[in-house]
Parts: structure tokens; C-alpha cells; sequence
DNA sequence: GATTTAAGATGATATTCATCATCTTTTTAT
DNA sequence: ATAAAAAGATGATGAATATCATCTTAAATC
């Protein structure tokens, strides 16, 4: 192909950015090529550098992308009961099935939260800033007080925590009670 | 050097295991090579294949070893007391800045947990096992009952999530308010 | 409309790394 | 003691892959 527009070149960018913050929640940092993103975003390996300074600037923009999809919900919600409202639905999702199944969509901090600090500086920092966003947003939508990002913290750990450990699990049946667990700690926390 | 004697070969083996259980833990798997491993060791490449079939092998070995030595304490201690005591101790040292600034001697769950699954089933076998073995240690520790089990699965969700998010922290100040707010939220579960 | 610019394609390059082949030397087996 | 085996060393090999060079062609700019 040939030089496209501005416009076409945006849509092209951000194609490479979702491509990537699929690809590599699925199957991880390093077990990810420039040219795998590329091919699968509809592209060929050369036209990559004109968007991006190295792989790990992409890892990078696609984690910060990743972490604004997954918490977007929670950023949306208006008024307090909109946003507990959020909070439960968001804490449903995570420790659902299908998030354990599905890595490509879902939260990257339990996807690549363990093998970001590997990364280049660049990686770690977009990693360190996506995850006081994610921690922010879940803050924002517990009850007002002291001891809300106090609880955040909480909160995100068990999640992570939860989800990195059911994906490791073999036995769909300690998957779901993995999960079950964990759930019935996070709304002591988000619901007391 | 030359051929060894099968005493000289067993220490060699383990070598090469203790070895391969800090750096990965340490650089994350892609991050190390056979080759770092070997000469970490104090031995060359090429020996490598008279003690493991595939770095895939070494791997599951090293993830294992990890996990025995980091729940060790938890299976030695004997009666309700010394089990409760080195339960609360497990905690204590899991959330500590030392485990968040030393990953290559603590738990491999947190330091290998998110990329396991990237690797061969038998890797990811290993990571299972390890992964339940730990919560069997961790809820042999906690007082009888039914709800032993999942009260396990919640602490070692939360420890593991806590650390991950603790290590992704460029913030001194946070790390340690992470390491906190789980520290409190763990006792609740061990010390209720 | 002519000229310049750059998006994306095609095709190197260079490096890293898992694995294999072979050699040496000492242990083990006979 | 002699022969066979194998641990570890040295040195390929082949595949994967991040990055660069160059080409083509259409968009921007004048």
C-alpha cells in the first residue's frame, strides 16, 4: 500500500494499540511480536516504527488503553448510588468466568501486572500509572472516607490476586471456588 | 571439565534448580536464558541437557523448589499454636518491603504466577501444583472448619494481588500503604 | 499541477537463544 | 586393569525477532 491520510493514519495507530492490548494480555509481553501485532491488525511489519519508537512504547500505550477500557465503567458512573452501583458490577465481572477464561479483555494488571516490571523503564512507568488510575477509580466509587483508597487497595489486590490464581488453576471446579472466595471477600468490602 | 561422579552430578542438579528458581523469579522466564542460568551456576551451556529435557523443564522444577522452600515453614510448624504463629509469620514477611524489593527469594506465585500459563503444560502443571500446594499450607495453618479452605484461597488471593501491585509502584510511599492496608486486611482473615 | 513528504510494503540485518554435535576426561561396570 | 558410559566443555546451527533501509504511491504543501 501506499501513504494514507491523517485521519486514516489516526485509525490505523489506534488499531495497532487495541491489537496489541489484546494480543499481548493474551499471551504475555514477551510471547508477542512487533510483526504478530502488526499481521493481526491487518499490516505488515515495515510500516510499524512510524508509529511507534520500539515495541516497548507500544507495550506501553497499550497498557494505559487496556487499563482506561477496563475501568472506563467506573469513571462513567455519576451520583453515589450510580457509582456503588459500578463498583458491584465491575467486582461481578472480574471474578467472573469468563474473565478467567478471557485474558484478552480484561483487566491487564492481573494479565501482565507480573511480567510489566521486566519491561523497559517507559513499560513500567505507563504499568505504575495504570494501576494508581485503576486503584483511583475504584476509590471513586466506594463510599466517601478516610479509609477508601485504603480499602481500593484492598480491593484491587484480592482481585488481582484472585484472578492470577485462578488462571493458574487446572480444575475448572477450584477455578469457580477460587472465584466464589474471593467474591464473597470483595463485597464485604465494597457492600459492609 | 570432564564426567563427575553421581554425588557430583546431584549437587550440580540442584544447583542448576536453585539457581534457575532465583534469576527467574528474579527477570521473569523470558527474561533468562539457559545459558544465564548455566553460567550463574558456575557451568557451561552445554551440560544443560544432561539434567533437564527442555528449559521447559527447568522451569517446572524451579517453580516447584520455589514454592516448597517459601511454604516450608508453614508445613513444618506443628500444633494449633505453631501453626497459627507461623501463619501469622508467613504473613508478616509476605508483606514486607523486603519480599516487594527481592523477588528471587519469595513466592514464586507472585513473581512467575502471571506468566506461567505462557508456557508449556508441563510448566503450567508445575505452577499448578506449586499454587495448590501453597493454599493446602496456608489453610492447614488456619483454625479447623469447613470454612478453612476458603478462607485460604481468599489470603493467598490477596497476598499474591498485593504484591503484584506493591512491585508495579515507582512510589516508595504507596508500596509501603499497599503492604498495609493487605496487612490489615489479612489479619482479619488469620486472626479473626 | 508540480514538488515534497511520509504511510505502509518489501526485504535486509544482527542479535539472541534453545537445542544439538562432538570432544575430553573421569567415573562406573566388567 | 580395561572397556564402556556419561558429565561437562566447546563450538555449531537454526529459528525467532527487533530494528533499519529502501521502495512505492498517494496525500500535503506550494
Amino acid at each position: 500500500m501506499a501513504r494514507v491520510s491523517r485521519e486514516e493514519k489516526q485509525r490505523t495507530h489506534a488499531a495497532i494499540v487495541a491489537t496489541a492490548a489484546r494480543l499481548f494480555r493474551e499471551h504475555g509481553l514477551a510471547g508477542v511480536g512487533v510483526a504478530d501485532v502488526m499481521s493481526a491488525a491487518g499490516l505488515t511489519h515495515g510500516g510499524f516504527y512510524r508509529h511507534f519508537a520500539s515495541k516497548d512504547a507500544l507495550i506501553a500505550a497499550a497498557f494505559a488503553q487496556a487499563v482506561e477500557e477496563a475501568t472506563a465503567a467506573l469513571a462513567a458512573a455519576d451520583g453515589a448510588a450510580a457509582r456503588q452501583a459500578a463498583l458491584l458490577r465491575y467486582v461481578d465481572v472480574y471474578l467472573s468466568r469468563e474473565h478467567v477464561d478471557r485474558p484478552s479483555t480484561g483487566c491487564p494488571l492481573a494479565a501482565l501486572g507480573g511480567e510489566a516490571r521486566h519491561a523497559a523503564p517507559e513499560t513500567a512507568d505507563a504499568a505504575a500509572a495504570g494501576m494508581d488510575r485503576a486503584i483511583a477509580r475504584v476509590a471513586r466509587c466506594l463510599p466517601a472516607g478516610q479509609a477508601r483508597l485504603t480499602k481500593a487497595r484492598c480491593l484491587m489486590s484480592l482481585l488481582v490476586g484472585a484472578i492470577t490464581i485462578a488462571r493458574l488453576s487446572r480444575d475448572a471446579t477450584d477455578r469457580e471456588a477460587i472465584l466464589a472466595a474471593a467474591r464473597e471477600d470483595a463485597l464485604r468490602i465494597v457492600a459492609p
